[in-house]
DNA sequence: TTTGTATTCCATAATTCCTTGGAATACTGT
DNA sequence: ACAGTATTCCAAGGAATTATGGAATACAAA
């Protein structure tokens, strides 16, 4: 019995669990694998219920309700246009927070880099960001944005060309020739440039991944590119 | 139907889903008020699971089973010393975790301010870091630790004084006369200093608290006095 | 106003989480 | 070895979360 009851005057136990019970509920918003996977996606563009529908796997009321509760936590907005919500992260404080969970789950849960390797298969060469704004100024790389155009329209690397991994086979004659090639996506856990890479070097090309994505760049405060709407 | 459905090799979406759901788990361990609590206690000194439970009115097996939790993610590590276990943050970046969840709740989700308003009461005189700082270097303030004293053995502000909130009114005479007292406890969410303050204020003393706690102190990267143990 | 579309609300079943006593374990100290 | 203590494991009931169709809502477009 180290500690003494504290009973001067007792603060009400029941009003603090109160009040850490609503600090949980960005915890709670964080603590399923479905709304990491909407948060990610948000963290590349803004995007309607549909299109996270179509993104996720799930059913179209499952992803309303996990809209519902992230919104509930704060953690995103929505903004109408025409008939359809756009939801969106609700700022970068809730991008860091994103990024900072989901890399102390990466540092600290032995399981996470087996779960990952099984799901990104071999690890490509990488370079990292520092190291791609060295050759960026030497003009040796081009830089290769692989994810959907949408994403891209909304922000992207300066100077990066634009073929969603999806397009990428059928448009290799797009890529300069004699240039090593840089391919990044939405981020550390993402594919799209896990299988650019491989099917870059499959052709042939020199090819090396970013080794973070598009939300990583610009939370490095590094600058981007965004078309910016009408 | 804005996305194309992604289907050139097509990654395995259940791959994707068991990475994402490891990711979750840090998330999980946050997600649950009591485990906040818990969080809270250890980010003041390490603590063994009996003092843990003392602390918090839960029963032994549930702290016991919390703290597992907290574990399996990673958050916080054990220490065996004689017959007892102590249990500690993992590390700063936990702190940190830890922090920028608190403090996301507190900017976003409204209700928090009335809840905290409720469980602390009113608002004492506060000042920040930086004031204290310049303070401390013209000698006008007695800084006042009113932690138990076994956190403030672990890790407390340079010069300042011990003298737990429970003990706080038979030890009045023990602070110097003629100083400005700044009173700091476990962080934004604690009750001590307020206490403390409301109590130094109703015996004619100047006093205020300082905003925020030690942890925040030390994540700021300002120096802290720790007693080491043996 | 009417029609159509995107999204949310509601009810429900399956699953997971929380809390708790009692039993089992892993030590320490003698 | 033995007794004692701190902690974890186990089983179980109750509560909360998740996923899902169908109904209701809130708009926009005509």
């Amino acid at each position: 019995m180290e500690y003494k009851s504290e009973g001067y005057t007792m603060a009400d136990p029941e009003k603090k669990a109160a009040l850490f019970d609503q600090l949980a509920r960005v915890g709670k918003a964080l603590g399923n694998g479905k709304r990491l996977e909407l948060l990610d996606l948000l963290a590349q563009s803004e995007r309607s219920v549909e299109s996270l529908t179509a993104a996720c796997g799930l059913g179209l009321t499952t992803v309303s309700a996990h809209l519902q509760t992230l919104k509930a936590a704060g953690l995103v907005t929505t903004r109408r246009e025409g008939q359809k919500i756009h939801y969106s992260l609700a700022g970068d404080d809730v991008l860091a927070l994103y990024r900072l969970a989901r890399d102390t789950a990466a540092a600290r849960i032995a399981d996470v880099e087996r779960v990952a390797a099984d799901y990104l298969g071999d690890t490509p060469g990488q370079i990292s960001r520092d190291e791609l704004l060295a050759g960026i100024g030497a003009g040796r790389y081009t830089v290769l944005d692989v994810r959907p155009v949408e994403e891209y329209d909304a922000a992207h690397l300066p100077g990066a060309l634009s073929i969603p991994i999806d397009e990428l086979s059928a448009r290799l004659d797009e890529i300069p020739a004699d240039t090593q090639i840089v391919a990044y996506c939405r981020g550390p856990y993402c594919v799209f440039a896990h299988d650019a890479v491989e099917l870059l070097t499959r052709s042939g090309r020199s090819a090396f991944r970013l080794e973070d994505g598009l939300p990583e760049w610009h939370a490095a405060g590094l600058p981007i590119t965004s078309a910016g709407r009408a």
